[in-house]
DNA sequence: CCATCATCTGTTTTT
DNA sequence: CAGATGATGG
């Protein structure tokens, strides 16, 4: 969970000074010729324009590891910019691989995000351009906080939708590089005027907090880069070699830090495919690959061919789909593997069932290939549909995690405790302290906080929110009672005493613990959160025990752990730790949204709700003609990520009907996208619950028109009440799937009289029900019983620990819940890990 | 003046 | 389902 989002050193060039040079290596066996090409080309501009899975990132990592070890560069001296923090990691193990780990830790390559670097960056430099000395990262709930700020001292009146649309239009100019000044240059019309009056507003407030956001750390390191010639200068000397991976994916604004930061040999190496952009609701724009001829026309471009993950059937179908987008770069993608498995298409009758097909088809696929959990996935459009599936892998046992999604460091708890940290090393935050003000409940309320902020700001008596806490305190002004003075006072004291203690160098883990326990925050919990107050409680010693662990060597810096709490959201957030071990632990089957599984490859893949206006996800608002179709444009992209990341199964999926928002939802018909895919390239599921690919769409002779609610089996329409999903238990108890009647669907009533055979062309398994799981099912691992104190039994034994694996026990801390193992993982990494994560094998 | 319960209303993807 | 609002009671 906490590892550092940059690897490379900050020092000096002195790393390698003194070792020996490093034995050449002839990459050539392990890259086609274009690869070989694209990897020995040393200098000048570099652009490699690929298909999916031709290669791209390996010939990035390739060429890292031949600069340093053939060309003899100095690690030093190379930059390479990832999507991902995930991503920068990635490469960094394999470059490590490909040098044999010849080379000291310390003399690694610059590994990160654009963010990341940016963040390292105004750490650094920050002061030359006027930044807050120590500023934090805001979040977006930061972000939505200090924009509700701006909008109010401006004397506005905006609605929630306002407010999503000028937080929109906030970060669409920082995408776009432009700053509050060019953004009202370019306004024309009172609304645009606005805008950029509110956006100047919004920075401002955000200063005034210490904070910046996640544009700003591109727009200011842009900044700093532009106006201090020194540093630039002394970026020039030291990166001497870029490199950017996923470059369709990029920004204007992190385009223009990137020319920056690139020095006159031009010695930048992008790479990148227009097919697989998908960000650009986000502002990435594909220009800045399609232009880059002509942006540096010294470039030299070298195209990949050949996939090597997919066979052909795969890639037949991807590339139906990927063709009907019309402005794009045409592409010849090809492979040797001619044979292959066809795609399957299943369509439950609900989510649910679709989940349950889902899960039995993974471990059908594991039994009869004993391929690996870990090397099947799941993707899906939006992260709500995780929810059903998660259910379903647990009713079959199998091992899960989930990929991106919530952040750990997005869980309430957590948010709550790093917002106590981030006002004790900065009060002037005046967002995390009204977070924290009453949380947990100390009779400050709104009308007090209220009546605090009347006196702070410009124009009162005081700068922050703090300080009038402090103006309050100290001379009993403002009129307060003096009951709640006492309640500012004792608030007061808190945040003041651990002031005191950061200034003491007390480290976060100790820190965290002081408030926890000042603050009663588990009684806290207690109160407001009794159904997932154990899963809180876990979530705040993972914290605790992570830090502790992260401060065992070396003393760990607040101000760096805060970074990283903000840029770090793409950690695998660990699910159930009751569930995915049965000795799995460490290969679980990976669940994530379409956008997480960017760059990577599983030898199956499902990607699931295959529903039109679910996936592509329809928006039917303002969206004119032409901006409507690049938006349906980019889902198509998406979908054509998801299709490539398969090497060797494939399986789509969708159902008749879904929960969403709570309320079961039947009008849904099947994505578009499925009819673009060949028919004859796809099978369909037998237990389907239609034989048809496309069905639900109105006037066509294929699909038969239905009622409008669906009827009883007796005939006896279900009048008022819409259906509800629960509800066939006593309907079809036979019936696979014990959870829904869809009656309305005729074909589906004699499917459901006779239990189909639920064989994808395989076993004859059938399908288990679709049941709720009330309590966990049992398995063959027992509980680390409470190890009485100074009780040293469970020394020797070996146990199993959901993220690191498997692993001996060789020492015990403490007692009961808050027991600590020290577990020697069989990564050879011994880690101290709470005695609740971890099952006795 | 604050806390708690009831009602409602949805943006989908994320550094 | 879940976070954000608003009404009511302590
Ligand atoms: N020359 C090669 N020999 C063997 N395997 C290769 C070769 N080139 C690429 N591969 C393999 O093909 C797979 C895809 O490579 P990689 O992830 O680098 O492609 P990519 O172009 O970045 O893909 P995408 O854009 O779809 O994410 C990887 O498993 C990689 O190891």
């Amino acid at each position: 969970m906490f590892r550092p989002a940059i690897s490379g050193n900050a020092a000096g060039p002195s790393a390698l000074r003194g070792t020996m040079p490093l034995e050449p290596v002839d990459y050539a066996p392990e890259l086609n010729p274009e690869q070989y090409e694209a990897v020995q080309h040393v200098n000048g501009p570099l652009l490699i324009l690929a298909g999916a899975g031709s290669g791209k990132t390996r010939v990035i990592t390739y060429r890292v590891a031949h600069l340093i070890r053939n060309v003899g560069l100095d690690p030093w001296r190379l930059l390479a910019v990832t999507f991902t923090n995930k991503a920068a990691g990635e490469m960094r193990e394999r470059v490590e691989a490909l040098l044999n780990g010849d080379l000291p830790e310390a003399a690694m390559p610059w590994l990160s995000t654009f963010h990341s670097l940016c963040a390292r960056l105004l750490r650094m430099h920050g002061d030359q351009i006027g930044l807050p000395k120590p500023f934090m990262i805001g979040d977006d709930a930061d972000q939505r906080q200090v924009l509700s700020d701006a909008v109010d001292a401006l004397g506005l009146d905006m609605d929630r939708q306002d407010m999503r649309r000028l937080g929109a239009m906030i970060d669409d100019a920082k995408n776009k590089g432009l700053d509050p000044d060019a953004l009202e240059d370019h306004a024309v019309g009172a609304e645009a005027e606005l805008n950029a009056e509110v956006y100047r507003a919004y920075q401002e407030h955000l200063r005034r907090n210490g904070m910046l956001d996640f544009g700003d750390l591109i727009l200011e390191a842009t900044r700093l880069l532009r106006t201090c010639d020194d540093v630039r200068g002394k970026l020039h000397r030291r990166w001497t070699h870029l490199m950017v991976d996923e470059f369709q994916d990029t920004n204007p604004s992190q385009y223009a830090l990137l020319r920056l930061l690139t020095g006159p040999e031009e010695n930048l190496a992008v790479v990148g495919d227009d097919d697989q952009a998908i960000y650009r609701w986000r502002g990435a724009t594909v220009r800045n690959i399609l232009e880059f001829e002509s942006d540096f026309p010294a470039a030299r471009v070298v195209k990949l061919e050949r996939n090597y993950r997919s066979h052909q059937l795969i890639l037949d179908t991807a590339g139906a789909v990927i063709q009907k987008v019309e402005r794009r770069r045409d592409k010849t993608l090809w492979t040797d593997q001619k044979d292959g498995e066809q795609v399957v298409l299943f369509t439950g009758r609900s989510g649910k069932e679709e989940a349950a097909w889902v899960a039995r088809s993974i471990q059908r696929l594991v039994g009869r290939y004993g391929i690996d959990y870990h090397q099947c996935a799941i993707f899906y459009r939006t992260n709500a549909q995780g929810r059903v599936l998660e259910e379903q892998l647990r009713a079959f046992g199998l091992p899960y995690q989930i990929v991106g999604g919530v952040s750990f460091y997005d869980r309430k708890e957590i948010k709550d405790i790093l917002a106590y940290l981030k006002v004790a090393a900065n009060p002037g935050n005046s967002v995390d302290l009204r977070r924290i003000i009453n949380t947990p409940r100390r009779n400050i309320g709104q009308r007090t906080v209220a009546k605090l902020e009347a006196m702070a700001g410009p124009g009162g008596v005081v700068p922050t929110l703090y300080d009038a806490i402090n103006y309050v305190v100290q001379t009993h002004g403002g009129g307060f009672s003096e009951r709640r003075r006492g309640f500012l006072s004792a608030f007061y004291n808190l945040i003041e005493e651990l002031k005191l203690q950061i200034d003491q160098g007390v480290g976060p883990a100790a820190l965290i613990h002081q408030i926890i326990e000042r603050t009663d925050y588990i009684e806290h919990l207690e109160k407001t959160e009794p159904g997932s107050l154990e899963d809180r409680k876990e979530s705040l010693e993972e914290l605790i025990a992570t830090l502790e662990e992260a401060e065992e060597g070396e003393r760990l810096d607040l101000f760096s752990f805060l970074e990283q709490s903000a840029l770090v959201r793409d950690t695998s957030a660990e699910t159930d730790d009751d569930l995915d071990l049965l000795g799995l632990a460490g290969q679980p089957l990976k669940m994530m949204t379409v956008h997480a599984s960017k760059g990577l490859e599983f030898d199956a893949v499902f990607v699931v709700g295959l529903e039109d206006d679910l996936f592509p996800m329809l928006r039917d608002d303002d969206a004119e003609e032409g901006e409507a179709s690049e938006l349906m444009d980019e889902e198509r992209r998406l979908f054509y990520v998801a299709l490539t990341r398969a090497r060797r199964w494939l399986y789509l999926s969708n159902a008749r009907s879904r929960v969403i928002h709570g309320k079961p939802r039947f009008d849904l018909k099947s994505s578009r996208f499925l009819d673009d895919i060949p028919r004859e390239l796809m099978t369909l599921a037998p237990e389907s619950a239609s034989q048809e690919v496309r069905w639900g769409w109105p006037d066509e002779r294929s699909t038969r028109q239905r009622p409008q609610w669906p009827s009883r089996r007796n005939g006896r329409r279900a009048a008022t009440p819409q259906p509800r999903l629960e509800d066939g238990i006593e309907y079809e108890p036979e019936a696979y799937s014990d959870e829904l009647d869809l009656g309305g669907f005729d074909h589906h009533v004699s499917q459901v009289d006779e239990p189909p055979q639920l064989d994808v062309g395989h076993d004859d398994v059938v399908m288990e029900p679709v049941i709720e799981y009330d309590q966990a099912p049992e398995w063959p691992t027992e509980e680390v019983e409470a190890a009485p104190e100074g009780d040293d039994a469970l020394v020797g034994r070996v146990v199993s620990h959901s993220r690191e694996g498997v692993g001996e026990i060789v020492g015990v801390q403490g007692t009961g819940k808050m027991a600590r193992l020290k577990v020697l993982f069989v990564s050879g990494e011994e880690k101290t890990v709470m005695r609740r994560f971890v099952r006795l094998m």
